[in-house]
DNA sequence: TTATATGTTCACAAATATATGAACTTATGT
DNA sequence: ACATAAGTTCATATATTTGTGAACATATAA
């Protein structure tokens, strides 16, 4: 059902570290070492979030020797989380505005 | 944390039946009853979604004597929702290429 | 070959999210 | 006042997601 494959995707960006990895990727590519270092989760959880992003299309997955590098699979994604982002922002400002008439 | 309330926003979006509803509202408001026929979930449980998008900003509600009623908060929204359901799309698209290829 | 470094996978405990039905609140009609 | 209809809230059973450390596979170096 497409709700369902539309919901996983979703659900694949519904995770504070993976909405990091994801602000941190932006335009560029990231080694595995490097997301681990700037985000200081373990490795292994590491590993399975970034495995369920590149499952879900968010992510393209790069093996080199040794290493694994990560870049998001489309700009659309940061287009959306930016969207999204707004979303809060809006939510956020109109919680301001309310305490402020008070 | 940004980054958890992000995700926040994002969880809000992350369940099949919530995709469903913020398609279905699109540019107009739907009362509870309509939205409740058309997805036939039990009314607890739709409850339950309308008032977790409300809570993180996806969707405003407005009551009206009896009935409750709801919408986007933002257009913003469906944006967001377009964007992903793209990330889907081009995701299926990429694995039914793949399978020509065999 | 042996050792080491890099990620991945696995098993499992803990935390979260979801569905369900009953109880509840509130507005409206009789 | 009483009954009814519309949603909401609550308790709770179930399902899903997450974090953790150990085991694993693989590429490279000694």
């Amino acid at each position: 059902m497409i709700y369902q494959l539309h919901a996983d995707v979703c659900k694949a960006l519904a995770h504070a570290i993976r909405i990091e990895i994801i602000d941190m990727l932006g335009e560029s590519e990231l080694g595995f070492r490097e997301i681990l270092e700037k985000t200081g989760v373990a490795k292994s959880s590491l590993s399975q979030h970034l495995s369920v992003m590149v499952e879900k299309g968010i992510l393209t997955q790069r093996k080199e020797g040794l290493n694994s590098y990560f870049k998001l699979s489309t700009p659309k994604v940061s287009e959306a989380c930016q969207l999204m982002r707004e979303v809060l922002v809006d939510r956020l400002e109109k919680t301001q505005d309310l305490l402020k008439t008070l």
